[in-house]
DNA sequence: CCGAATCCAATCGGATACTG
DNA sequence: CAGTATCCGATTGGATTCGG
């Protein structure tokens, strides 16, 4: 067992072993962004071209102006995608990945094959398991 | 780009081209679940073996009965974890991913390792980040 | 055009107490 | 042992309004 796979299956236990880290806060922080509700599709819809907000905003459909504001600052916090303001009238803002972003767009593509894949299975199991426990 | 790739950086286009579904859904319904905060560890935990549920509380310290409980019975719904109830006393209940569940560990994996990675730079980041937009 | 500020409803999740 | 039920504070995120 590698010292990755550890930290997800026994991600606590570090102190433990007395040589490896506890990997569990790393896990956690990173779940705690990009497992919102906008930042994966943020991430995603950067992926090929700078974007200015407006652009963003209507690729993602369903996202409010507050939601990408905050969204984009979290990114650009976490060094995941760089903001940069033209002074210019009327004004324009431009985000990109960074290098950091972009290696986590590998990630969010493995992911999104897998929810393709088998959320028409889950959908299934879902409604099995709904109309077997009904009440 | 592949269809996959066109899910996660144009998700809701798909009735444009109209030969390729609209994936946004699918990557939603799976963030959603498991990207709240205990789903991944559970599954995690249960890679490597059958626990019932008091050994899985065990291994997730600061998990509470109540979402553990939660937690399982999304993850039961969903397809991803089987419930395994003996008829003893005192009752034994346990718990094993399914074929699908096991899928799903690869991409956790995937995440945990992206994270261990590059946590300490985000963290880094963020602390340039308040020192630079302090008030 | 970009975004900050405020308000508010809904959901999430911990603590606690109780049950077969 | 393995839950269920209730309460409640904290967080999330949408709608709206205002500002540079």
């Amino acid at each position: 067992m590698t010292s990755v796979d550890a930290a997800i299956v026994h991600p606590y236990e570090g102190a433990c072993t007395g040589s490896r880290a506890d990997h569990a806060p790393a896990i956690r922080g990173v779940l705690d962004r990009i497992g919102d509700k906008w930042s994966l599709l943020v991430i995603g819809t950067l992926r090929e071209s700078t974007l200015r907000f407006s652009e963003l905003q209507r690729h993602i459909p369903g996202i409010s102006q507050r939601m990408l504001t905050l969204t984009l600052r979290q990114l650009e916090r976490d060094g995941l995608v760089t903001r940069t303001v033209y002074a210019e009238v009327p004004p324009r803002v431009e985000y990109a990945l960074t290098d950091r972003g972009r290696t986590l767009v590998d990630v969010a593509v493995e992911l999104a094959k897998w929810s393709v894949e088998h959320f028409p299975a889950i959908e299934r199991s879902r409604a099995d398991y709904d109309r077997t426990h009904a009440a």
